[in-house]
DNA sequence: TTGAAAGCGCTAACAA
DNA sequence: TTGTTAGCGCTTTCAA
């Protein structure tokens, strides 16, 4: 063996008094091996306890066997539960999963996936944050896949899974119009995101097949976490024509909101984007706008893999379907 | 370029007209390169979309920027919350994080643990299931560091980190007994889980100081769901006589018993160890053995990269410290 | 069935 | 300051 370093097939093969290419063999189990010799290999490779170098063999054959993902914020349940998802889809697959998170920074995210790309991963599942993507048309071109999660990307042909954020959001307002609340408070985060307009877009949509529009007394935006949704709550509660229903278009804006109401007992019907840990055990019903989560990260890890085998023809989007669920209600 | 393969410093060398030794030199910000040269060299760069291969670049030099997280289970948050916070802490080091989960299964453990290595990691931090971690004492005296985290491993030199569960356990009884309580219901997942062991021997003791012991028809251990956990609180409840208290000693446990009290409003002191989301919103007061879990994964990543660089000298285990909250009480 | 030689794309000595 | 020559540990021809 070698300056103390790891074992290597030469080392092997010395030991075994065979040539190096006879271990490969061996090792990759290949064909054609005389038993004996194989038998003769393998007692050499534990004797010195060797293991095979995957980097060194995927350099010569090309091989691919880690996929990137890059959450826009790992800290958010959310993400992290997509992440387990699609982390049990590729590792089916005997390939792994490298992690990242671009703490939703456009510059991060394009150092990360470039690094990522460096590292020659077989392909790169995005929850985008950066508005172009263009910086990935080199690699895409040269045969690395690239699934948009969550979020649609754009400047490059890629797959993207998203939700019937429209669809879901929609359905829940018209439930509450249909219930014939007509002051509907709606708390978003920054419409800016995707995931806001869309659930926005959906909002509007009921309100007008109602023929009816929203208050725009009633709509407060950029509620980003829950303590700033939970103070807009506060505001529209103590106001001189509170609300009856309230639509939340996350479920950091629906904790917020039940931090405001649930203390205080108020009487209002809820809605929100998003299930949440234990929302089952609320005390006040909720209607909820829920998704097969895990089934996002799968979908998301067996499009990338697809990709890897067939040509690249066209870009496809699958939409996610959302369906309306009771919560809470727990005495 | 070569055959429609991504382009190399060789190809960059012919473009810009130099040797390819330079080209290295360039991307790789090595000092000496005359400043024209090194323009070319960047021009030829972009022209060519050229991406430097960090896996050959990390044959030659040894070099290992890749952290191996191997999980109980990833479908469990407390777990996918600590890989969060192991991958932050390892992308602060500009290195990568690998992340597996074992399914509570040892041979998928030690299956996922050696491929890992074999990819070259620079270290592992392991959440163990298998209970003998021999299989790992070679890849260590080669130089890559492990470190077990949540339960011990055994077998191997390697840094631990873990939670006080027998102090935390204490703490929570104690209070119970404190507050004059005599029947305190003690449920449990399988006392073979080695958390389990260590929060059962902190409810003893905390008995013990008081002169007292666990009423062993109060004792209920096995509960692996909340499902499970729900039906035998619901049984003590039916019981001639019930508890008046109960401590819960992990967070499925907790919710099932939840499950149990919260629609009957039956009247009883609660504890539990580990929080979860939205404890804070439940309408019943609890006790929560609580910790910082994101702590918790920063200091295994950081445990781990600083065995890196220092000699092995010895193993350390890390308890991090528990402390009691209030949750919930929210009407 | 086995082996020798030539790479994979890069870094690291060493020379020029 | 630049270039040359060996490798890193493996896979892939191709010949024996």
């Amino acid at each position: 063996m070698r300056k103390s370093g790891r074992p290597t097939m030469v080392d092997v093969a010395a030991e075994a008094g065979v040539s190096f290419k006879t271990v490969s063999r061996v090792i990759n189990g290949q064909p054609n091996v005389d038993p004996a010799m194989a038998e003769r290999v393998l007692a050499a490779v534990d004797r010195l306890g060797y293991h095979r170098n995957a980097l060194a063999a995927s350099l010569r054959s090309g091989d691919r066997d880690t996929i990137g993902f890059i959450a826009a914020d790992l800290s958010n349940t959310f993400y992290m539960a997509i992440a387990a998802a699609v982390s049990s889809a590729v590792s089916r697959e005997r390939m792994h999963l490298v992690m990242a998170s671009s703490e939703e920074d456009a510059a991060t995210e394009r150092a990360l996936a470039l690094d990522l790309c460096q590292r020659q991963v077989g392909g790169l599942v995005v929850v985008p944050t950066a508005d172009d993507h263009s910086y990935l048309q080199r690699e895409v071109e040269l045969g690395t896949p690239v699934v948009f999660l969550d979020r649609p990307g754009s400047g490059i042909p890629a797959d993207a899974i998203l939700l019937d954020n429209r669809g879901g959001a929609r359905a829940a307002v018209a439930e509450l119009l249909e219930a014939g609340h007509r002051r509907i408070a709606v708390l978003l985060d920054a419409r800016s995101i995707y995931t806001m307009a869309e659930r926005w877009a959906g909002v509007e949509e009921a309100f007008a097949a109602a023929g009816r529009e929203p208050d725009p007394a009633l709509v407060v935006e950029g509620l980003h976490t829950p303590a700033v949704a939970r103070d807009a709550m506060l505001r529209l509660l103590e106001s001189d024509a509170p609300p009856t229903a309230v639509f939340c278009a996350n479920n950091r804006v629906t904790i917020g909101v039940l931090e405001a109401i649930l203390p205080r007992g108020a009487d209002i019907a809820l809605a929100g984007f998003d299930d949440f840990e234990l929302s089952h055990l609320l005390p006040r019903r909720i209607r909820i706008v829920d998704y097969d989560i895990a089934g996002l990260g799968r979908l998301a890890a067996e499009t990338l893999l697809a990709r890897r085998n067939a040509p690249a023809t066209g870009s496809h989007t699958h939409l996610v379907p959302t369906h309306l669920v009771d919560r809470g209600g727990v005495r």
